[in-house]
Order: C-alpha cells, then sequence, then structure tokens
DNA sequence: AAAGATAATATGTACGTACATAATATTTCT
DNA sequence: AGAAATATTATGTACGTACATATTATCTTT
C-alpha cells in the first residue's frame, strides 16, 4: 500500500475483512480507531469510515460511538433477498409470462385480513385471486385484499391485463412491508388450481404492505411445487 | 429547508423518496443530477450523493455515470434476510434452546454435495445430522457435509456440545454463500425424528458456503411444520 | 453512411477540515 | 460513598475541492 497510490474505499473493506476472516480480529474484539487505521493505511479517515460503515451493514462490525468499533460476536448474516414482480421473475428465467384473472370481487374482508391489515370488518376491499402461468404452467396462485380506501385507483385497473400485483407495484409505493415464508399442505382447491395433488408440499409467500400505517394490500403467494427462492449471501 | 440549518443526508433521502412516492417524480423519469439538487435542497453535493446512492442500493433509483438518476422502472424491492445462529434465533423467540448430535461420519460424500460443493467424489469429508430443539420440541432438523480438507479444526470440535451450525460461524468464516428456500413433503424418517407426520409440509433452507471458491459446507436445514421465516421490507 | 477518434458530462471517489453527537471517564459536589 | 455535573473521545456527518471513470454525444475520417 504505497502512500502515493489513490486509496478507494473498498481495498479498506477487503483489508479489514481479510483480517477478520484470517482471525487477526476475532470476534468481539476492538479494532483500531478510524483515524489509527488511515494512518495504517495511507489514506483519510472518510475512506476509512465508508468502509467501516458498509462492514457495519453488513453485518461484520459493530460500532458505537466513544466505545469503538468491534467484530461482531454473533455475525449475523444478511442475505439479500430480491422481490421483484412476479412476471419479471419468470421472463427472468427465460420462460413465457401469462396471466389469468380468476376472480375478482368487492367486499368485507374476513377477520384475518383485518388483523394483518389493521382495517376494520366492515371496510371497502377489493378481493382479487389470480394465477401466474410459466410457460404454460401454473406458477404461482395469488390471493390478495386491497384497500380501496388507500388505493380508489385500483377500482381503474383493468385487472384482466395487468396483475395486481404488477399494478399495486408502479401505482400504489409502499413505506413498510412484511414477508413471511413458510411451506403448506396444498388444500383441494389449490391443489386444483396448481394442477398438482393435494397435500403436495408449496411454498408460502405471505405479503402485507403499508404506506404510513395504513394498510395497503395483503397478499398470499402460493408457488407450484419445485419452487426454490434463491439468495446469495 | 433554510440555507443556514445543517442538512443531513437522511432528510435528502427522506425528501428524494417523498417525491417518487407522491409519483412527482414517476417510474423511468430522470431526475435532476446531483448538483442540482444540492443547490435546490441548500446542501452540498456529497451529501446529495450520499442520499442518492443509499436510495440505488435499497432499488428505489437506478444510476449510470453520465446518464444520470432515473426513478427505478421496476421496482425490485430487497428484503434483507437475517440468518442468525439457530440457537440465537430460537433464544430470541424466548424459547429455552437444546441441541442433540444424531450422528456424525467420516466418509465421501454422495453426488449431490460434490454438486454444491464443487468437489470430488473421494473428497475427505465429514456428515453430520443433528436435532436443534425449542422449548424441548423439535425446531430443526440439520443434515450437514463439512469439508475435511477445508476445514480441518472441525475434528477438534465437540459436536456434542456445540452445534455444528455454531462452531462453523464462530471457526469458518466464508466469503460467499448460497442459500436456497424451498417446500418439501416430509419423507418417513424425516417425520420420525421432527415428530410429526409423513407427508406433511416442511420449510427448507439449504445452505452452500465457500471460502474463495474453496467449498466449506453444505447444510440442509428441514424446520418443524409451523416454521415461518420472517423479513421486512 | 459507417466506423473510429474525440469531447463532454454525470456520477464515483478521495481528501482535509470542521463540527455534532453519543457514550464513557473523570471530577466535583452533597 | 453516591449522585450530579463536566470533560473526553470515537464515531457520524457536512462541506468544498479535486480528480477518476464510465457513458453518451459529437466530430472526423474513410
Amino acid at each position: 500500500m504505497n502512500s502515493t497510490e489513490q486509496q478507494s474505499w473498498q481495498s479498506v473493506h477487503d483489508e479489514v475483512l481479510r483480517r477478520i476472516h484470517t482471525r487477526v480480529w476475532k470476534p468481539g474484539d476492538l479494532i483500531p480507531k478510524e483515524v489509527e487505521l488511515a494512518e495504517q493505511l495511507g489514506c483519510a479517515r472518510a475512506t476509512v469510515n465508508r468502509a467501516l460503515r458498509e462492514l457495519a451493514s453488513e453485518g461484520f462490525l459493530d460500532r458505537r460511538r466513544k466505545a469503538g468499533t468491534r467484530v461482531a460476536a454473533h455475525p449475523v448474516r444478511r442475505a439479500k433477498l430480491d422481490i421483484p414482480v412476479i412476471r419479471l421473475e419468470i421472463e427472468g428465467r427465460g420462460q413465457k409470462y401469462a396471466y389469468a384473472l380468476l376472480f375478482s370481487e368487492r367486499r368485507t374482508p374476513p377477520p384475518e385480513i383485518c388483523a394483518n391489515l389493521g382495517v376494520t370488518a366492515e371496510s371497502d376491499m377489493l378481493h382479487i385471486t389470480s394465477l401466474h402461468l410459466a410457460d404454460g404452467k401454473p406458477f404461482m396462485f395469488e390471493d390478495r385484499w386491497v384497500s380501496i380506501a388507500a388505493t380508489p385507483t385500483i377500482l381503474d385497473a383493468d385487472l384482466e391485463k395487468i396483475s395486481a400485483n404488477e399494478w399495486l407495484v408502479l401505482h400504489a409505493p409502499y413505506t413498510r412491508g412484511d414477508i413471511y415464508f413458510s411451506a403448506v399442505n396444498a388444500s383441494a382447491a389449490e391443489a386444483k388450481v396448481l394442477r398438482t395433488d393435494p397435500g403436495t408440499s408449496l411454498f408460502l409467500m405471505e405479503r402485507t404492505t403499508w404506506e404510513n400505517n395504513t394498510g395497503i394490500t395483503s397478499a398470499r403467494l402460493l408457488f407450484a411445487p419445485g419452487y426454490r427462492k434463491h439468495s446469495a449471501i
């Protein structure tokens, strides 16, 4: 590390990570302060700061003012999960996307949806079920409730042509969302829609989104057998 | 936004996000360049840069040199998934953690493990199966292969006392990992271990980790019925 | 007109300085 | 000794300047 060559925060990032990996700095250890590291590595404190900040957000370091920077004692790995629009996920696999609206009704929500979204049982909502297909085969079954109060323009959307999933992403940005992943046995009805056998294990994604504490939508996304969600770490 | 008061990059972040949410800037739109925004908001370009960089990493913006910054046309939401050590996940729920080593054998790996890790069929590996319990009830069944060449010290670990999961996190940091989430029907053997019925739908997490293209370990983590993995977005 | 060289430009990053802030350490007061 | 006030300190952030780099736009050449 010559003092003349320009440092990049990434080289600092990598060097610190290397020291963690090679156990020069072990979990729980206090590492040198920013000014010292900057001097050691021949760069500005701002550069070290950027690198350490990044490492902290990746879960490798714990930083506290005055107390200093420590190697995380229990390295919680943060996997980044991309949640694209279903159409793009299917097209990204090189498959042909198709979509069918199964059912659409304006009515009051059942108790579990009220609980999810924090709305009253008398709320004006849209209940939509649809099927997303990849290369003509059922890929995902979507069962969704949308708050009409929060998103009145959904009534103008042509849900025969554009899926609620995609319409909402484009027209109803949210500030906060919850996702739950789980596994369930297919019911008779679900098995029929996804063209499989009742009892088959299915990957379930349950999503609820809010805009400033106003519930927007709650969806139950049931994937066809064999689906795997990938993530790099 | 007074020019005398100090700006924080977060206020810029929030203001830009507000403009995206209120559709002042719509998906696909080119937003003002950094210097213009800085002038508009009365702060330095570095501050705007930090805010926009953050928004890009969150998936709200697409940025390219010379081309400028656009509102993401297809907002890919990035969910952050924390993958802690199983013990901490269970204790975090306020339950009592326990662990049982079921089986441990030094042998050559089956073809699917070779494929996962990119090792030869003659590799020297450790095959471990174990059960993690929450409040005395089966919580997760772990079926793991560890490369002895990559991590020789695993042979010294007392896997009766510390789970391979936890030992590896503390002693074999990795540079890269894959995770796959899916749903499977319980086999007879799996059902017995997890004290449930064959055919029950189970949440499966498959993890493989490398250190600089050297395969470290490949694990199959099978969760008891009812398990849900949560993520905020 | 097509291809290649050149200029223009928005973002990306580094640096040094200055000050803010939170947490800890020390001193003072009761 | 215990509590409260004060000083210290490491990180957090802002700013202006300078230059790097990728990409697009323009000009030149064939």
